[in-house]
DNA sequence: CTAGGGTTAG
């Protein structure tokens, strides 16, 4: 199958100036918010649900025109609003209104402001920021986490660091748990142990976050084992009691191995312990139940939960089950269940798009695909984001229709989306399929300058392709870098 | 009385 000129036009910048409308806003729940037609960006393409914002917004301009004005806590309270709805610019664009008019903003206020720009992966921006307030232990904890999203983590360990030496602040609890999880997505599994050291030492005590929150880790590692030796101790030797969060956390690494008879006896102590399930118990659940291909359970146990109105399903629900529709090509199905979900008040996201659209890509159907994922930014304000494309752009690999693939590169570059490993195995193992030795090369080469350090999955096409043409010398030459990369990390 | 901590996709 060709993909068609036309299906591919349709995601390119400038298609969205058909979108412009005129400058009055309808009450429609989704309409255009601003747009603007010489960039053809789609970040400039806020859609957004007008009703809620609007309300926020149209206070915070009667707000500002009372006199005297009201006092900085109302601001506040407008402000974490905005920043609840994740409209996070918009909250930043506020706080420049309220500094300009002159309300003597606080550390609470810049604290949320520093929030806003760590969670749009700005965090750099959120450290110029402090315009004079004295920073605390809620800021730094702010700072901190925009760091770790950011991947930065030496820089986390530079300012927690910081933070003791010059006794900016005494970490709390919080502080501790955001190091911990920060550490468990970087480190080895084990370097929580002296975070949990330190802590014992300053007289921080651990509580059910710190300890749900290693576990969780380990969990996600398949480390299971040594997640209950943790759950252990901290229930009996630590007397703290565990949660929905805790129990959640295990029934996922448990159901993720399968040790169902396990997943059982946690739901029965939680049910002795009267610590209900909630969705995110359900949603682990579903999916465990997805993973093992188990499609008639899980259909049965969504359906007790609609029936019996034990859990409304969200959104993460829905997209689990659209995803076991989707694992047996029940692609049809899947594109009804997020219309149902749509009806149901249940908005899809981008995690709910992206099943769809991969799975539309892993049947060669990319013409559907591409509709799906224009809906998704043109009908839904959602925005895409790398996974999208690298569903897409790997479908349009595998029909050999390169120009498409290079027009959705040029686009992820103007929207400002970055490649990551997966995308570039994507055109690397393509290459390689492909019998260009070259590009994928240069690909690898790409991504060693870019600080995307090619992994298993990258040597591993080159490697076959090496062998297959029979290229010993290149074969030899690149298992040695492996070889030596691998006793660099020990 | 206003700020911080768990689930889903390539």
């Amino acid at each position: 199958m060709k993909i068609s000129k036309q299906a591919a036009s349709l995601v390119r910048p400038n298609q969205f100036k058909v979108l412009k409308l005129d400058s009055g806003i309808d009450s429609s729940p989704t309409s255009v918010g601003t747009f603007c037609s010489n960039s053809g960006s789609i970040r400039k393409l806020l859609f957004e649900e007008i009703t809620k914002l609007d309300d926020a917004l149209n206070m915070f301009d009667e707000m500002t025109q009372r006199q005297p004005l009201p006092s900085v806590v109302k601001f506040t309270r407008l402000l974490q609003a905005v920043t609840k709805m994740e409209h996070y610019s918009c909250s930043i664009d506020l706080f420049k209104q309220m500094v300009a008019i002159g309300v003597p903003v606080d550390v609470y206020t810049t604290t949320i402001v520093i929030k806003c720009f760590c969670q749009m992966s700005c965090t750099n921006e959120a450290y110029g920021f402090k315009r004079g307030v004295v920073p605390n232990v809620i800021t730094f904890s702010m700072l901190l986490s925009g760091l770790i999203l950011e991947d930065r983590i030496l820089e986390v360990e530079r300012l927690f660091k910081k933070l003791i030496r010059e006794e900016l602040c005494e970490p709390d609890v919080v502080v501790y748990n955001t190091m911990i999880k920060g550490i468990c997505k970087f480190g080895s599994n084990n370097t929580y142990i002296g975070l949990l050291r330190l802590m014992d030492e300053r007289g921080c005590k651990p509580n059910v976050f710190t300890y749900s929150t290693i576990i969780d880790s380990l969990c996600k590692d398949k480390m299971v084992d040594d997640a209950l030796k943790l759950f252990n101790e901290m229930t009996l030797h630590k007397g703290i009691l565990p949660n929905v969060v805790t129990y959640s956390s295990l029934i996922r690494g448990l159901c993720n191995l399968g040790r169902w008879d396990e997943v059982c006896k946690m739901l029965k102590e939680m049910e002795e312990k009267r610590i209900y399930p909630n969705a995110v118990t359900f949603s682990t659940l579903l999916n465990g139940l997805v993973i093992e291909d188990r499609i008639f359970e899980v259909e049965r146990l969504f359906k007790k939960l609609i029936r019996e109105e034990i859990c409304e399903p969200n959104v993460v629900m829905y997209s689990i089950m659209i995803k076991g529709l989707c694992k047996f090509s029940n692609n049809d199905a899947a594109i009804d269940l997020l219309r149902l979900m749509d009806e149901r008040g249940c908005k899809p996201n981008v995690f709910t798009y992206s099943t769809i659209i991969d799975s539309l890509c892993k049947d060669s159907m990319v013409d559907d695909a591409l509709k799906l994922f224009n809906e998704m930014i043109l009908d839904k304000g959602i925005l895409p984001n790398v996974v999208n494309y690298s569903s897409l752009i790997s479908g349009l690999c595998k029909l050999g229709c390169w120009d498409e693939v290079s027009k959705m590169l040029g686009e992820m570059e103007d929207e400002g989306i970055s490649l990551d490993v997966p995308i570039f195995n994507i055109l690397v193992d393509s290459f390689c399929k492909e019998g260009i030795v070259e590009d994928a090369e240069a690909v690898m080469n790409i991504m060693v300058k870019r600080g995307n350090d090619p992994d298993v999955v990258t040597y591993t096409s080159l490697l076959y392709r090496y062998c297959k043409n029979i290229n010993i010398t290149k074969a030899m030459h690149m298992f040695d870098e492996i070889t030596e990369k691998v006793w660099n990390r020990m």
